[in-house]
DNA sequence: GTAGATGCAAATTTTTTGCATTTAG
DNA sequence: CTAAATGCAAAAAATTTGCATCTAC
């Protein structure tokens, strides 16, 4: 195993700023936005700018180490390519968001690569709706209209 | 005589502003952002301000009528609730963007409901690859690294 | 030593808001 | 008539860029 947090890339350096974004990254189960890590890494480095978090998210994109979704608050995130692959049910209520471990779309993938002949690297997929909390007060406060 | 592009809601009035959008809406088969949209209606109404556009985009959202997406440009679009369900699947490479007529998460979502005890009411999902021309040309160009 | 990275500030881009005026019903 | 909608301008919020300085290798 590397173990280590660093970018192996010829031609990129591991300056600390990096190596921690990628550890904060390891730490995190969940989708982090620029402001997420910027907020933790000031702790530890009170000068940072958040055009770095920018600037190094758009390399380890670009190096497929992580992976940028949008979610519908229009704020992208991201998480590690190699994080086991993840999609979220958010209630549109409260914006509780559960994880979901099931996708099944490698095999709706397949098949449209079959269909289209394109070479399918990857999807994004929310789910949304009502969490049982919000699903109850929609109930109850009536469904006219 | 009420046309048939009316939002036919208590309390909203049918401008022709408003009137128009559902229109350019319903002759479109692709996801509109609001800028697609003001400049389709520039055409019409010179004077017309982007903010009518987001006002009642957000409206048309709230109600139901109309699904709001960020893709992952960043770029929010959106296209009439009403209109067959679709997915894209877009080429990395060259931003060509292909329809697809699967979708086969509805009995996804119905398991993650059980599971849940949501009400799941959407969901939205975006593939993305390389089609083949640019498949191509990344094998022709080498893959190393 | 040098290419690449950083901090800072200013610029861009997309979306939202305040307000005076206009319009649909 | 009057609540809702519009146009315009300015503000916010997220992200990007220019540039002088600094740092990893």
């Amino acid at each position: 195993m590397l173990g280590k947090n660093d970018l192996n890339i010829e031609g990129y350096k591991n300056t600390k700023q990096r190596t921690k974004i990628l550890q904060i990254f390891k730490d995190s189960n969940i989708p982090l936005s620029a402001e997420d890590i910027f907020i933790r890494m000031k702790e530890y480095y009170p000068l940072l700018a958040i055009s770095t978090i920018y600037r190094n998210l758009e390399i380890l994109t670009s190096k497929g180490i992580v992976i940028k979704n949008i979610f519908n608050d229009g704020i992208a995130r991201y998480e590690l390519a190699s994080t086991n692959h993840r999609h979220h049910l958010k209630c549109i209520g409260c914006n509780m968001t559960v994880d979901i471990d099931a996708c099944p779309l490698k095999s709706l993938e397949h098949s449209i690569e079959a269909q289209t002949d394109f070479d399918i690297s990857g999807h994004s997929l929310e789910l949304y709706g009502y969490c049982p909390k919000c699903k109850k007060k929609n109930t109850e406060s009536g469904s006219s209209n």
